[in-house]
DNA sequence: AAGTGGTCTAGACCACCAG
DNA sequence: TGGTGGTCTAGACCACTTC
């Protein structure tokens, strides 16, 4: 059963996004949809709250809830990723996957102190390079536990580790911490990424987390600099 | 008067930054927290809550709240930008700016689009170098529309214009959408940053909002790649 | 079974903004 | 003054986890 702030949530999410509610648009106040979808006030609220951490609306006190304008352009780049209190990544092409090693070594004390695990322990080390419609757009090296996860195979690397922990593993995904940073280009990331010496790379390092807690993946991205870009809505307060 | 939810939260804060409360370790549940603080249990949900956005704790049903292993190193660089659904910006060196235009013209179409403004509108266009300690690490290109954000000076630019709008207009700067990307520099960037020609930049592209879901500022910020990083903290939901 | 968080209610009072 | 959102209460019932 879906919750009654998640429909509301949806509802009024796909109004603005089918243009119902347009851009400057005033939303029906809290108490009119209490009354439409027979909740308190505390539930819509909740709905439209994370709308605002979305910057989908803007909320003012003694006045009311508003469409924001969005404005920034989507969809130059092949690879697009947005956090808006969520994982989503939009990939215009069909993507593939060319494992490049797959192997164990012992952990080194850096990764181990990321990963809560004790150094010389084993550790899975994998690097991969990302295609989208055969062009590649990312070097990704990947350290995971195999205590933490168990059983990776080549297979489970060139489609999704994600998949594969949800639905095998029965384990849940919860949260991710990044740094972004421009770098310069390595010989490796030329050869892979298709790059000249003068390009750069965007280089994403990245320490995601299960639902309980533990860091199962500690990972450092290098994107092609011309092939994707990372988007931010934040909110003060 | 600070608000019950906000006490709960700067107290817990506070008390994971300085040790108290050490990674792994369980917080008080809710109900023990209501009866500390006085209050009911929604109050201390909305608390924790926040602190689950910004990756101090995760929570789960039938189990409790915990500290959350915070792993990422910070600190290797001059600048570092966190967006904890919020705006922290950490520079570790005395800050300063130089002004390298500031004109009115009239306003592009695409950039009229992202403030909301019509085509040819006055428009300030706004260049400065930020130094830290005397070195530059970001040359920023801003726009602001004249008719939302008056009376700017070239003394207002090379201090801070944030402070300007709050404090002088009186206006509440609430939001922002960041795009970030890496780019090979160019020759004005290799001058004003210092950077050798191979060396590139970090892009961010911003559009700042009001409270009033005004958009006021558009900018582009190109950063020296060894002195900026950009963090943020993701929870799926 | 006991303990935890997740959702939800049906109000209350207050702060802010418009006319 | 009327309408809006912000905070807060004092419960309720349910879902999940561990024992």
């Amino acid at each position: 059963m879906k919750t009654k702030y998640k429909t509301i949530y949806d509802d009024t999410k796909t109004k603005i996004l089918d243009g119902t509610y347009l851009p400057g648009n005033q939303l029906p106040d809290e108490i009119a949809v209490c009354e439409q979808y027979n909740c308190s006030r505390m539930t819509v609220k909740k709905a439209y709250d994370m709308l605002v951490q979305e910057g989908y609306i803007y909320r003012k006190q003694g006045l009311g809830s508003f469409v924001l304008a969005k404005s920034m352009d989507q969809g130059e780049v092949e690879l697009q990723e947005r956090e808006l209190q969520g994982f989503t990544r939009t990939a215009k092409g069909h993507a593939d996957t060319k494992l490049l090693h797959f192997r164990l070594i012992f952990a080194p004390k850096d990764i181990a102190d990321h990963l809560g695990i004790r150094e010389n322990d084993p550790l899975y080390d994998i690097l991969r390079v990302r295609n989208i419609d055969g062009q590649p757009y990312v070097l990704e090296h990947t350290y995971m536990s195999p205590e933490t996860i168990p059983g990776i195979t080549e297979d489970i690397l060139t489609h999704s580790v994600y998949t594969y922990i949800e639905e095998v593993l029965g384990k849940k995904i919860a949260s991710a911490q990044k740094t972004t940073r421009a770098q310069v280009s390595n010989s490796q990331d030329q050869k892979e990424l298709g790059l000249r010496p003068e390009e750069p790379v965007l280089e994403v390092e990245q320490i995601a987390y299960l639902d309980n807690g533990t860091p199962f993946e500690y990972s450092i991205s290098r994107h092609r600099y011309d092939k994707f870009k990372l988007s931010v809505y934040s909110v003060r307060r």
